[in-house]
DNA sequence: ATACAAATATTGTAATAACAAATATGAAGA
DNA sequence: TCTTCATATTTGTTATTACAATATTTGTAT
């Protein structure tokens, strides 16, 4: 559907198009991964949760460490992490140093399960991206850090 | 903060890294919108469908052609529109043509609320996007559409 | 030491979203 | 007409989000 039609006027400004149009699409792109998570019983932000402790490398990851890496930042991460922890996907510690911190990692399971969605939502944002090229790519990527006032 | 810093990883796929960074750009967006939609008590959906029954221009939506423009179409529009008309923003009426429709109008009201809310997101999405040329937001637009496969 | 502020995480709660099931109406054919 | 299927919306239920309040621990200044 052209954005045009969604928002039903031609007289609204080039940036709040631009918003809208974002919403849009990205609320498009959530759907398709929700659809390949769900089987997994897998939030799209525990799905995040779970990659940005893959990152770590085997270091652990404080709450708030987490917390200042989701896409999402107002979900509760506490009890986002008490659902990963119910599926043995990931591991609560108390920090040695800092005993107000807490420590979290990700178990051998959820490397596994990571493992196994991989090739899925490889796949699906590939499809989803298919029409544009990589130059295109490059392109939306660079103006959506220079959008956010990222030092390129 | 650099993508690259939230994702943790070069090895991630052209694809993969631009649907990660539109979720991220989409969500520090909403966050700036929803921060002026609180004083007035709406949630980022119901300011969408005001603004979806504006553009009837007049003319009554039923509740399926809210839900195809809505931007997350997987709330539940029969609640939402229940919240707006207890502020008395929109009115609800069954279609005579056909009992199982419901149409659904902004009230003077509404449109009110609407044009005071106008120059604040006005305002906050011109900031927001400041960054950007016009023609950077023509691309930006241009390549999005592209990537939901509109026919241009 | 003590008091007080800051940092970190958890818990409580109300609102919203996600999803399935139910209801009501209409359309089409036996 | 009766049955059956499709359409449009509502309702029920559980999970998640949003936001505020509450511990607990640490750092700092007196």
């Amino acid at each position: 559907m052209k954005i045009e039609d969604v928002i039903q006027s031609k007289a609204m400004s080039l940036p709040t198009k631009t918003v809208i149009n974002m919403a849009y699409t990205s609320s498009m792109v959530e759907e398709t991964i929700l659809a390949i998570l769900k089987p997994y019983d897998l939030s799209i932000q525990q799905y995040n949760v779970l990659r940005i402790l893959r990152g770590q490398k085997g270091n652990p990851a404080n709450l708030s460490t987490i917390q200042e890496r989701m896409v999402d930042r107002n979900s509760n991460t506490t009890r986002l992490v008490d659902k990963l922890i119910k599926k043995g996907w990931v591991r609560r510690q108390i920090c040695k140093n800092n005993r107000r911190k807490v420590e979290i990692f990700i178990t051998e399971k959820g490397m596994e399960t990571l493992q196994e969605l991989d090739p899925l939502t490889e796949g699906n944002n590939k499809a989803l991206l298919d029409n544009l090229s990589e130059t295109e790519l490059d392109t939306l990527n660079r103006l959506l850090d220079k959008l956010r006032k990222d030092e390129h």
